[in-house]
DNA sequence: ACCTGTGGCTGATCAC
DNA sequence: GTGATCAGCCAC
């Protein structure tokens, strides 16, 4: 197991050049040297590394007249960036790019990242996750926001309540980092919850939070990540040579790939976990479950640990062909032009409820096209793509394969880490080639990319079709289908086989009782053990409110459960229950995420570029400052169901149970409606 | 300062 | 009313 361990690190494409320093941090100090932070058998030591910033440049001639020391590299190949550019100190790199102005050039913007990049060290080299020291915050304060007490636990079990006045419990707390002096520092709602009040209240309390190794106190901008479709903006703190990591992002980060979070809150998020702790102990084992894919990251990738959450896959995919490039002294290419190109196939050939359903699909679909195909980026000189991919996929079939055979928890729990890692590059390689900014990537071979895959799902469904099935959709990389009487899974699986291309698997991975198919990406599905699967922004959106979700399940499970008699009953049941006011707000309140700031939102209504919504009319009227990635939870007031909602209605907060003003007549509607467009489909 | 891709569905609003 | 547009959410 150990050697296997050790072998994955060995490919130095992967987890770069330096595989015997255990990194736990590292900082620019004054200007022109790193201090690194190390963990060895549990101690830190610290120490000083010399540092050379650089730059990418298109022509060495760029710099003529540039009055500070430059050293020249020339770089082989052919792309626009032939020549290295190297200084003595941040400064003077800074001023390069000053006098460099428009002219082309490509810099990394980070001297951490760029310390990494030219070294090949990454960090925890040698280290395990639970060698790793984190100490957990949380807060409870008082209506007036003024601090009540700060729970803190840490990674080795120690934990402490500070109590006492704000100016005691601030200072304790100070005292309480320097003296434990954790790696990282983690918490839920870190950024825009935690360390915002802390820094305000020490600022009221005039305690310095000099939380760094170097005594330094905490300094913060601000930032915003991508999360899937939203943007979060927040202030980013940092800490001198230490991580701060907030389990929020976290489960934000969780849920594009899971989507089955009602909400982020520390509550909401350990419930989802089956945590059964509050406070900074549920953040500790949150944390141990969504943070050692991460730690991996920090190992291969050319970024701190901190800046290893926040990163897209594709940049740091790019990260990871800079460093080698580097180190083979070769050119880098300028990005390519960004254009739209075709995605996947997708289609549907029958509504309604179908019995009998069966599903199959081609296994990781598009890297394995890229394999099979030998698909290259013309950019990509170095032709390093296609060997990683390869080397990635076997590693990680060998680490799942180890996953089962581990010999204890923190073994397993490391390969899976590793393996979930792998898995997460590999699916990004597709849309790095397809990405504007990556340095390396393609459009003409993303695009092939997706072509083949169109092919071979057509292909299929012709296939299946002259074997008599009955294709109900197709999505990308697999179709629902019922299959021809008599027929053998295993035997209908390996003959669909032969009709493909090597090097793609099909499976049937999936078998029915019976599906409701509704619009294309758009079904449900009932598994041999009676559970419901709904799938589909029109069947489960959150856009969606809690009452009507909720009826759509309950719809959908009597119908495919062939018990669609009931179904009018049920309607009833919640007419009665709306007009009764029978259901907590909460059902039938809606949830929106605040996806500009309100400013944006308001010069976008001035120029009559977006139209009014309710959630921001709610966060202006609120007085409250809010921020792209807030939620607004709301319902909706007033007579009629005509009402606009932007105008008529209020925040769930505001509810009161006692003298209840929903819009009955509204919700009443929205139920109808839904009632209607599904009842004749889910009778067939 | 930051950013993986395309394809599809829906509700709210607004111009016609 | 109808269609267009935008924003938001989701599948893969």
């Amino acid at each position: 197991m150990k050697a296997n361990a050790a072998s994955f690190a060995d490919n130095q494409l992967l987890f770069g050049r330096d595989d015997t320093s255990s990194i736990v941090s590292a900082e620019l100090a004054g200007d022109s040297e790193i201090t690194v932070f190390r963990r060895l058998n549990g101690r830190l030591t610290t120490e000083t590394q010399p540092f050379q910033p650089f730059l990418w440049l298109g022509e060495q001639v760029f710099l003529q007249g540039f009055d500070r020391k430059v050293e020249h590299v020339p770089l082989a190949g052919s792309g626009a960036f032939k020549s290295l550019a190297r200084f003595q100190s941040w400064a003077d790199f800074q001023q390069a790019r000053k006098f460099l102005g428009t002219v082309p050039y490509f810099a990394v913007n980070d001297p951490v990242q760029q310390y990494l990049m030219s070294t090949g060290c990454t960090s925890f080299k040698t280290l395990r996750f639970d060698q790793l020291y984190r100490l957990q915050v949380a807060t409870a304060a008082a209506a007036d926001n003024t601090l009540q007490a700060l729970q803190l636990c840490d990674s080795r079990g120690w934990h402490e309540e500070l109590t006492g006045t704000e100016t005691q419990i601030l200072k304790k707390f100070v005292e309480t980092i320097q003296e434990r002096d954790p790696d990282v520092l983690e918490g839920h709602d870190m950024f825009r919850g935690i360390l915002t009040q802390l820094t305000a209240r020490a600022r009221s309390a005039r305690v310095p939070l000099k939380l760094g190794r170097d005594g330094a106190v905490l300094r913060s901008r601000q930032s915003r990540v991508q999360i899937a479709e939203r943007t979060i903006q927040y202030p980013k703190y940092e800490i001198h040579g230490r991580h701060v990591v907030d389990t929020f992002l976290l489960s934000v980060y969780y849920d594009v790939s899971s989507r089955e979070l009602e909400g982020f809150d520390l509550d909401e998020v350990a419930r989802h976990f089956g945590v059964p702790e509050t406070g900074a102990v549920a953040v500790r084992k949150i944390s141990d479950l969504l943070s050692p894919s991460y730690f991996v990251q920090a190992q291969i990738f050319p970024y701190n640990y901190q800046d290893v959450v926040v990163r897209g896959n594709a940049t740091k995919i790019d990260a990871l062909f800079l460093r080698e490039y580097l180190h083979q002294r070769h050119s880098v290419p300028q990005y390519s032009e960004s254009r739209p190109f075709a995605g996947g196939y997708t289609d549907l050939f029958r509504e309604g409820i179908v019995r009998n359903v069966w599903h199959c699909d081609v296994q990781s679909l598009y890297p394995s096209l890229i394999l099979a195909f030998d698909i290259k980026s013309q950019r990509d000189e170095l032709n390093l793509l296609l060997p990683l991919l390869r080397d990635l996929r076997q590693f990680r079939l060998r680490a799942k394969a180890d996953v089962k055979t581990a010999k204890d928890e923190t073994q397993r729990q490391y390969l899976d880490a590793l393996q979930q890692t792998f898995k997460i590059l590999i699916n990004s390689f597709y849309g790095y080639l397809g990405f504007s900014q990556a340095h390396f990537g393609d459009f003409t071979a993303a695009e092939e990319v997706t072509a083949k895959g169109r092919e071979t799902l057509k292909t299929m469904l012709d296939w299946l079709q002259k074997r008599g099935a009955n294709v109900i959709e197709i999505d990308t990389d697999g179709l629902y289908f019922v299959p021809p009487s008599q027929t053998d899974p295993k035997a209908l699986e390996s003959e669909l086989q032969t009709a493909l291309p090597k090097g793609l698997d099909v499976e049937i991975d999936g078998q029915f009782p019976a599906m409701f198919s509704y619009k294309m990406k758009n079904y449900a599905l009932l598994d041999n053990d009676g559970k419901l699967h709904v799938t589909g922004s029109a069947l489960r959106s959150r856009g969606l409110e809690k009452f009507q979700r909720q009826f759509l399940e309950e719809m959908l499970a009597l119908a495919l459960k062939g018990e669609a008699k009931q179904v009018p009953q049920l309607y009833e049941d919640y007419c009665q229950k709306i007009e009764r006011g029978q259901f907590p707000i909460e059902m039938l309140a809606k949830t929106d995420t605040l996806q500009d700031t309100l400013d944006a939102y308001q010069q976008k209504i001035a120029k009559s570029a977006r139209n009014r919504s309710a959630a921001y009319e709610l966060a202006l009227k609120s007085g409250r400052t809010y921020q792209p990635g807030d939620q607004i939870t709301y319902y909706v007031t007033g007579d009629g169901k005509r009402v606009s909602v932007y105008d008529s209605c209020k925040l769930a907060a505001d509810f009161n149970p006692a003298r209840r003003d929903e819009n009955i007549d509204y919700y009443l509607d929205k139920l109808k409606s839904l009632y209607k467009k599904f009842a004749e489909m889910l009778a067939g």
